[in-house]
DNA sequence: GACATGTGTCAGGGTTGATTGACAGGTGCC
DNA sequence: GGCACCTGTCAATCAACCCTGACACATGTC
């Protein structure tokens, strides 16, 4: 595992609504207009946080049809297992590529 | 542990900065100002990140006075083991006390 | 006194993230 | 056609985070 994805999977973590929305689908995969419902949260709102979520693979969705032909985009947790100490995030750290846009910035300012 | 800890600590670890200050600080404790010229960071920026990861409980602090009288503060990674699942985030999520600032001035305006 | 080292903090500005409301499109049913 | 449900995205706004430069204070040495 790359530093730069554990990275995107604890910045992806490190939010109460996505903690929320894991814990909600590790009861039961769901679609998104009813999770906003059960969660309170606004369709568009949930829309990004479950696009983070899935950039950094903890949960994965799939576009079905319903019976009666409406489209709908489950999503369920996929199985993930970090275990966090100083020593696995200083290997994590080692193999960071992620330079900052600021660094970016100046790298190329040179 | 609480949920509200857990937030802290992975907001605190998924920042490329603060994970490369902890690979620094497992390899030996240090004062902020070397640590600063060591990872190529300004001294404030230092400061402030090392603010965030003595906050989540994950370095320590303690200000010393050197042979020579002068004030220097040594940081050190606390000893730290989180293992996320599905299953511990759900957990941790049910105790999510922290209600975002905009979740806050809603409930206040009601 | 000037200089080097260490500490801390502050204001300002830039960038990213969070959030909402409105819009577009699709299907099936009455 | 109108309504109910589903999907997506967009602009605009506000908060949060990130970062720098400058300041103030302390100590020891030349």
């Amino acid at each position: 595992m790359s530093g730069d994805e554990l990275l995107q999977a604890l910045a992806a973590l490190g939010n109460p609504h996505r903690m929320r929305i894991i814990a909600a689908l590790t009861e039961r995969r769901n679609y998104v207009s009813r999770l906003a419902r059960e969660i309170g949260m606004s369709r568009p709102l949930l829309h990004m946080h479950l696009q983070r979520l899935e950039a950094a693979g903890l949960v994965v969705g799939s576009l079905e049809l319903s019976e009666d032909g409406k489209a709908m985009k489950f999503f369920e947790v996929a199985p993930f297992m970090y275990e966090l100490t100083p020593r696995t995030i200083a290997d994590a750290a080692r193999t960071l590529t992620a330079t900052t846009d600021r660094q970016r910035q100046k790298e190329e300012a040179q």
